[in-house]
RNA sequence: GCCCCCGUAGUAUAGUCCGGUCAAGUAUGCGGGCCUCUCGAGCCCGCGGCCCGGGUUCAAAUCCCGGCGGGGGCACCA
């Protein structure tokens, strides 16, 4: 009973405490995606550690859409749904969910304020003649115009009078700051919206806000307090702290914290996009992915990503997280839960000798949990002799050892494995026996009542074998443990009058 | 090239702000044992680490400097 307080206690472990919340009214946190593509591992960051604080200190948190950019980073009109999607399987619920393409007119009203506050100014020059000047720490002619002037530009912009590229708003900066990149940054830019319409608000605006200038907005007016978000936004916290500044606001606690990095995933969105268009992969569920919805269809459970993502926590240090810790976590939580079935990859038939009588094995669902029931599998012996299939991948085992135990049924002396036959005789059903000459035991699937079986592998490779019967009455979705071959979910069964069933397992780990 | 951040075992994380109780905790991994009709789970024991070099100090994983290593940013992207 301590034990399991203390491991309750371990797994619960709680976030460091926020920075500087007691002075704000309610802790508003907020996850900020461009649906461009289903969530990844990469987001999950963000998303759970802004969730659980906003959830650990009875606050606010918010879902909302950056998708400001109609044309580089066009949003996927699915990806709404998706992310959405995504959140609710993870078990992460917005209080609210706002979409920054229906706030343009906001963003115009408060550019305009900016601009009379003498923070922001409408630039039409060149880029590459801004870039020279600003380079060298110079201001651009039209920085010195009156605001007046700026206020009528701006206007012009969203009357139409300028073309693409034709003029920006920027940021009234430091034109030494030391990073470049900063200086003068751009608040809005026109997008021709005929070419490149917005999935969601069509043609209908073609001056549009920046990243940098929507979120500094939206945070101040959507009274975020804390801002979680990962190192490589910090320039984009110091380009915001800018339009505060100006505006006379009171900037939110950020927390930057280290990128995650996982081996032999695909993580990056546009390498998954072309991987996909070139047909490399099966989609945004392809195994291979790091997306949410793929690791979700490979059985690894919400609330395995959600503790991993307490453990990394906030750290700023980059994070490369292992398969392992992924896999141990999840299979501390399956284990107790999944039920267990033979599978027998590529199967190889084993004919035994000198079998008395007709079997029926009565394997536990699940060793641990003898009230849950057993599988019944029948096993005929026709003139002293069984056949049963055995997975290929034992037979140097079968070879090496000789006395072996088929689970559940009866022992076994193996005589002769061949390229597709074992031959073996008959030993005994004495459990005592097989475990006192160390017998290994191994799992096994009738010749004749079973189904078709394929595991969808990590790298998507296809393990193809037959399995039990009792699997064809699983559900869709349903996480089970094939022995020794390691935990699967079940992806999808596919009907074939004159073959039967075939059932279509995602494999998890070991 | 220019700005910025980080560096605790194979991996992740606690400790670093406010130096001693840290000859460094936890999880995973690995090795061994027990248990078990799975090479799973569980239980027990063990292995393994403060990037390097200086400095400050009675005392440094913790503070300072330098080196090395890793990462991020440098868009009219988010």
């Amino acid at each position: 009973m301590e034990a399991l307080a203390k491991r309750v206690e371990v797994e619960e472990k709680r976030l460091p405490p926020l920075p500087n919340v007691d002075m704000y009214k309610l802790v508003v946190t907020r996850f900020a995606p461009n649906p461009d593509a289903p969530l990844h591992l990469g987001s999950l960051r963000p998303l759970i550690l802004s969730y659980e604080y906003a959830k650990m200190y009875k606050g606010r948190f918010i879902l909302r859409f950056d998708d400001t950019d109609p044309k580089t980073k066009r949003p996927m009109p699915e990806a709404y749904d998706w992310i959405i999607e995504d959140m609710k399987w993870l078990g992460v619920e917005a209080d609210e969910v706002v979409y920054q393409s229906d706030r343009l007119e906001i963003y115009y009203e408060k550019a305009r304020e900016l601009i009379e506050r003498g923070g922001a100014y409408v630039c039409t020059c060149s880029q590459e003649g801004f870039k020279a000047l600003r380079d060298s720490g110079k201001p651009c002619p039209c920085r010195a115009l009156p605001v007046e002037e700026h206020l009528k530009r701006f206007d012009d912009m969203l009357s139409g009078l300028y073309e693409e590229k034709e003029a920006v708003v920027r940021v009234r900066t430091d034109l030494n700051h030391p990073d470049v990149s900063v200086r003068e940054w751009v608040a809005f830019r026109i997008i021709d919206v005929d070419e490149n319409p917005h999935p969601r608000v069509g043609s209908r605006f073609r001056v549009w806000p920046t990243y940098n200038f929507a979120c500094a907005v939206d945070d101040y007016l959507l009274n975020v307090s804390h801002i979680l978000r990962a190192k490589e936004h910090i320039t984009n916290t110091l380009k915001q702290r800018y339009v505060y500044e100006h505006m006379g606001w009171r900037f939110p606690e950020t927390i930057h914290f280290g990128r995650l990095k996982l081996a032999n995933i695909i993580l990056s969105k546009s390498l998954i996009r072309r991987g996909i268009a070139k047909g490399e992969f099966k989609g945004w569920e392809d195994p291979r992915l790091g997306t949410i919805r793929a690791l979700r269809r490979r059985g690894i459970l919400p609330e395995t990503l959600r503790e991993l993502m307490l453990h990394v926590g906030v750290k700023t240090s980059e994070a490369s997280l292992s398969w392992e810790n992924i896999y141990s976590a999840n299979r501390k939580r399956l284990d107790p839960q999944a039920n267990r079935y033979f599978y027998v990859s590529d199967p190889v038939t084993m004919v035994v000798e000198g079998v008395p009588k007709s079997y029926i094995a009565t394997p536990p669902l699940h060793p641990d949990h003898p009230e849950r029931g057993v599988r019944r599998i029948h096993v005929e012996a026709i003139g002293g002799e069984a056949r049963v299939l055995v997975s290929r991948r034992d037979l140097e085992l079968l070879a090496r050892r000789r006395f072996v135990r088929l689970m559940a049924l009866f022992n076994v002396e193996v005589k002769e494995v061949e390229e597709s036959l074992v031959k073996a005789v008959y030993r005994g059903e004495s459990v005592e026996e097989a475990t006192k000459l160390k017998a290994p035991i191994v799992q096994w699937v009738p010749t004749k009542r079973n189904v078709e079986v394929e595991v969808v592998m990590p790298s998507a490779e296809e393990d193809k074998g037959k399995g039990e019967e009792a699997l064809t009455s699983l559900n869709k979705g349903d996480i089970v443990q094939l022995v020794r071959f390691g935990f699967a979910r079940l992806d999808d069964r596919k009907g074939d009058e004159e073959k039967g069933e075939k059932l279509v397992f995602y494999y998890a780990h070991e």
